[in-house]
DNA sequence: CTGTTAGCGCCTTCAC
DNA sequence: GTGAAGGCGCTAACAG
């Protein structure tokens, strides 16, 4: 491998010139500089980043801890991440949990001794094991999608948009509503979007069948059983269903078209995601749109900010919007 | 930051026995063992990689160069990657190029620079420029979705999967097909799957009308647009499209939709690319499953077992399969 | 404007 | 079994 000390000695000058011109930082003659460029050209010569971030503690990599990577959701949040860094000249280190908690931690571990200069974490639960690991940290980190005590949060309106989306069923004449959700251990997405449709329906003084309420996992299939569950157990059949992601919805969606239940007529269905296919199944969702690059966006510029200087405490919550399509 | 001097003194001992503890390598009796470990577990040190980089010139980091994590095939591709790299302790550093072709160079160069154990390239082109860059590297490369001569590919079957697709349709009694394609730029998805489409309709002795042959970009709304060319400029109206992309496949039925043109009945679909949503459009399209996530973790094997030793050339022609539905 | 020097944190001989 | 010493490639005073 090239090193400062022959390019300098090609240059005929010394590492630190090499140096200055490289990060063109002190003064350098415009006759050593064009010697030095000449030679880095020639040689194709690029400086040892590890060598580099040895001295100046700064990596200009920002790790990325996420549950998965195959979703929507996910390559959307890493696209609006990378857009922001990409900028300053940041690179994005990834980190995939596959859905392990425990490698949540672990991998906090593994970016700090890679020295990222700091740390994004897309998160599906708020462990106070994981908490602690991160309190610890020296380094700026901000959490998506989970609210975490004491540190940068960017949140998208769970309980809100639920809400409101539950409010638009029952404007729609919907008494009878459905829930397919998630785990609760997932705050954001399985327990406050569930409070949120509960809060709705008593608000509304509605009363809801527990075989109305279907848990499934974050895939199509579990959608399809979710709903399965609600028409073949109910007794009283719901006339709508709110589902918590767009790929439980479609699930539903599948379930009721392979058995001739019209949509929306007998069943209508409601989603959160405005997943990009959501306009394209038939009918076309209803669905909430998050705008998840926006909050990796976000999620880098907070970071950015953060990186050099102490981190404020800041909960950032996101915009929503209502997108209403033939599904309901 | 805490350094292995500091856990060396806090453990009684010398910084080389604690790093001979950490690495395990040679001797550290029980007692010295146990002391370090201590301290480790109280201290939650973590040896800087950088300065291990710096010393060992390994960093077991690859960095994976992609034109956009915004579609499923790239997204799918990386959790293969990542799959395979994660049982052997390596991580992804992230190089998103945006289909910028400068970019795809110059990340090349930055990798390098980070001194990744070696890059793996989702290509789009394959640009001389490119091409020599990657030739002058020293560390493994493999490149997927375009064959590049003298280095390690891992290749879609383009050509023939576009045959067989086009043979399938033909099968079906369709004569008149057209075909929804993108730039030929990209040798892979714009030239080989455009010659596969027309060499089976020349064996077939079937002919083409221009109007029939339409270019769009990687999204649903330019495979809308190209079905609108299609139709409203076709004198001799095809009976079934060829969509290179599930993408365009979907922007194609929407268009088809809206103008109640019935699918399969006035028109075919079909397409390559097996997305998950493939199914849950209606109708179901026939589509092409290409296992992106297994080219990933072929990839990444290959490069993996080409670190450390000189990179046989090879060339790695994936499987694929026809998947039929209700869109022919 | 330029060169000398001293580490950054770690691993790895080489003595002991 | 363990420690001392040197150096990986770079930057940042400091002296000229």
């Amino acid at each position: 491998m090239l090193t400062i000390k022959e390019i300098a000695e090609m240059a005929n000058v010394s590492r630190s010139t090499v140096s200055r011109a490289l990060n063109n930082s002190g003064y350098v003659s415009e006759d050593a500089m064009e010697r030095i460029k000449k030679v880095i050209a020639e040689t194709g010569y690029a400086p040892s980043e590890h060598a580099k971030s040895l001295r100046t503690k700064r990596t200009k990599v920002i790790g990325v801890i996420l549950p998965t990577i195959q979703t929507e959701t996910s390559s959307k949040i890493v696209a609006g991440i990378d857009k922001e860094l990409s900028t300053q000249g940041y690179q994005i280190l990834l980190a995939n949990t596959n859905l392990d908690k425990a490698k949540e931690i672990e991998y906090v571990d593994l970016l700090k001794a890679r020295q990222v200069d700091g740390i994004i974490l897309v998160a599906t639960n708020t462990d106070p094991l994981l908490l602690k690991k991160i309190k610890g940290l020296t380094i700026p980190i901000v959490i998506i999608g989970q609210e975490m005590e004491g540190l940068v949060n960017v949140l998208y309106d769970d309980y809100h948009a639920s809400r409101e989306l539950t409010s638009f069923l029952i404007e729609k004449g919907h008494r009878k509503i459905a829930f397919i959700g998630v785990d609760e251990e997932d705050r954001a997405v399985g327990f406050l979007r569930k409070k949120g449709y509960k809060d709705e329906m008593i608000a509304h003084k509605l009363s809801i069948e527990p075989a109305w309420i279907q848990k499934g996992i974050f895939d199509i299939d579990s959608g399809r059983q979710a709903m399965d569950q609600i028409w073949t157990t109910s007794q009283n059949k719901p006339t709508a269903a709110f589902a918590v992601t767009d790929r439980l919805a479609i699930g539903a969606l599948s379930f009721l078209k392979d058995h001739k239940i019209s949509v929306p007529e007998q069943m209508a269905i409601a989603s959160i995601g405005a997943s990009e296919i959501s306009q394209y199944v038939d009918p076309p969702l209803t669905t909430i749109d998050y705008q998840n690059e926006k909050a990796g966006k976000e999620a880098a510029h907070q970071l950015l900010t953060n990186i050099g200087t102490k981190a404020a405490i800041k909960k950032i919550i996101l915009d929503y919007r209502l997108i209403i399509r033939d599904s309901v």
